[in-house]
DNA sequence: GCAGTAGGTTACTCGAAGTAAGTTACGAGC
DNA sequence: GCTCGTAACTTACTTCGAGTAACCTACTGC
């Protein structure tokens, strides 16, 4: 099999096991073997276990990234900038519910190395909230902006993970909640009262 | 010496080592060598190296849960309530710097009672938010109540990370920034327009 | 002065990460 | 249609660290 495709398929299977019984307790054989291949063929292509481990992360981050582009990318005001970004994430955790406890919460533990990856995750999200409220209201303090977003991103992470114990409450009213809560008192700063488009 | 006071040696090396290198990273032999006890007094006291992790977990918990219910035990309305928590839990970080990163990011990873410790921290904090929405504004959607909840302790721990990386940032600035932005649309939400006492 | 136990040690086992060295499949050039 | 190079792969190790068995020692109450 090519090199991308194993590669690939490498991932696939190493996020799943990942996930199932968290990064500690899988071993490289065990990964290898459900890919049908020997382990040397896996630090191969990934150098490492944590290496396997980042090279997850980093195609979750990716495929985040450009679904989230495509969300935002008709918004017209900050309300629905935001509201479109968040919907977009929680919609990308909705289909990836196993994978996410990986990332999120096996990630953190190990290595510097992964920890920087998920990191990233979090700075592609506080950038463009950023960049929102930079857009559009130009005279805010600098630093209470910063702040804003990580909060944002904070609500959100938090209650992505909420929302796996809650199967009632779905991308929609997870959205509708973080906005409800996080939209008030950032309109009370904006030029002018938030127009709804 | 003494168990318990051996014990407590054991928690504050074992927490000072995994903040500066990483669970992972941190062997037995090197926790034991430096409390000068052999790797099998670790053991007889917690069991496992994921058995040590908890006790730091749990132990800084305890504290963090102590500190918080004597700090809001005087206030006398709902914003003074989650202010105060949030600039007990502020403060709290702030003592802690090194130990909070372990905390939070290493105890994820590794072993599902961890995470159980963990969770059990921000339980507590969600508890205490909901138990104030709950009495101040008994009309409100559960859900909704809890799902603020989840997002206060999100934003909060998420700008206590922040706050690590903007040294001018304190606890009671941090504190602002999130009343900031999620007051206004907790107060929306209550009967009188939030008494300022 | 002796018994029991709290506090401690040395010297192992075992499992999993990581590696060295070698093997097979297969397409390009003659 | 053979052969050379390389991409894809394997077997068989080494090494390191978590966890354990078995044994030691000093103090305290009787």
């Amino acid at each position: 099999m090519p090199k991308a495709q194993r590669m690939a398929q490498m991932l696939t299977v190493a996020e799943e096991i990942f996930a199932e019984q968290g990064y500690l307790a899988t071993s490289m054989d065990e990964i290898a073997e459900r890919v049908g291949v020997s382990k040397p063929m896996l630090y191969e292509y990934f150098g490492s276990k944590e290496g396997l481990l980042i090279g997850c992360i980093h195609r979750a981050r990716t495929e985040l990234r450009e679904k989230t582009a495509a969300a935002i990318s008709g918004a017209r005001n900050p309300e629905e900038f935001l509201r479109l970004g968040l919907l977009a994430f929680f919609e990308f955790i909705d289909e990836h519910r196993r994978s996410w406890a990986l990332l999120r919460q096996e990630a953190a533990v190990a290595v510097p190395s992964a920890q920087e990856e998920v990191e990233g995750i979090r700075q592609q999200q506080t950038d463009m909230i950023g960049a929102v409220l930079a857009s559009f209201t130009p005279d805010i303090d600098p630093l209470e902006a910063e702040a804003f977003a990580e909060i944002v991103v904070g609500a959100t992470e938090r209650l992505a993970v909420w929302m796996e114990r809650r199967p009632k409450v779905g991308p929609a009213l997870a959205t509708d909640y973080v906005m409800n809560v996080v939209w008030p008192g950032v309109a009370m700063k904006l030029p002018e009262p938030a127009p709804h488009a």
